[in-house]
DNA sequence: GTTCCTGCAAAAGCTTTGCAGAAGA
DNA sequence: TCTTCTGCAAAGCTTTTGCAGGAAC
């Protein structure tokens, strides 16, 4: 863990940003996850091991994540932005029944296109919207059985 | 004038929504225009011919016109929705310098999706950011020539 | 006449900012 | 030591909501 915790730190260091112990945490967390936490889902899931954490620090270190390039903001969400560690290019899918955001592999000649019709493209969102599989299944089990509803996205964090 | 503020009431009686005046004029004033305003561009703009106009009402209406499938609610702009009179499907553009948003033609094979990754889909959104093609004209033009500044994006609505 | 909508004001988020103290280099 | 960051509080914005009067059917 102290290995992951100096590469942590030498992330931050190389992009010109101090190596707090919160920024550290904060990336951290954020890499650990795959559920695209929001501001508040990453405040609440670290004031535990940061008791005297702000909020605004959440917000300001990821604004400096998102400028030095190391974190995607999401706006899938018309209500709240949402936060993606940035791996390879992906697009994301939220699902209007559970809420959750997922991942989606892209194959399309759209994604690392470097110019549309003039424009010089820096950044490409692919936001689909509907029901997650999950979600779905459960539609079909539940007409086919009787209608009990079940909650089928545990957290991945924390196993 | 007078058919089509006629078939823009049709259009909203047939969503089952009262043809109010300020609704047939919000919606008359987006399909209008181009350039996928905010709600505040939509108030500024009907406000000199409905002077009693609420800015609440403007965001019931826009609401009311998503939730019938009238119009689309860009999420491209971190900071405040844009919106959209829902024509044939397409992507946009946000040009990160002039600040406009732009239409995309989309030619790509995710755009008719009904399924991803045994997701089922409903709506697709396509944001590509970065510079767009007035914006690279002008650096182009400053670099070759003074650096004069200049404005491109003029408003298509009554031009 | 009944229902739905508008306008106004206030409230409810999410996000940013100012500043004093603390931590990092 | 000097710069940068945190934490707290307050403010700024966008957006929503409650309610009385008014418009639409």
């Amino acid at each position: 863990m102290n290995i992951k915790r100096e590469s942590l730190k030498d992330t931050l260091v190389s992009r010109g940003l101090n190596a707090s112990y919160q920024r550290v945490r904060i990336l951290g967390n954020l890499m650990e996850r795959r559920d695209h936490p929001t501001v508040s889902m990453l405040y609440d899931a670290l004031l535990n091991e940061i008791p005297t954490l702000a909020r605004a620090t959440v917000y300001n270190t990821l604004n400096a994540l998102v400028e030095k390039g190391l974190v995607t903001a999401l706006t899938i969400k018309p209500e709240e932005a949402c936060y993606d560690y940035k791996r390879e290019r992906h697009h994301h899918f939220l699902c209007k029944r559970c809420g959750s955001i997922l991942d989606i592999e892209v194959r399309c000649a759209y994604a690392d296109v470097a110019e549309v019709e003039g424009h010089r493209v820096e950044d490409i969102h692919g936001y689909f919207k509907g029901t997650c599989r999950h979600c779905l299944r459960q539609e079909r089990d539940a007409g086919a059985r009787s209608k009990k509803p079940s909650q089928h996205h545990i957290s991945r964090k924390g196993g």
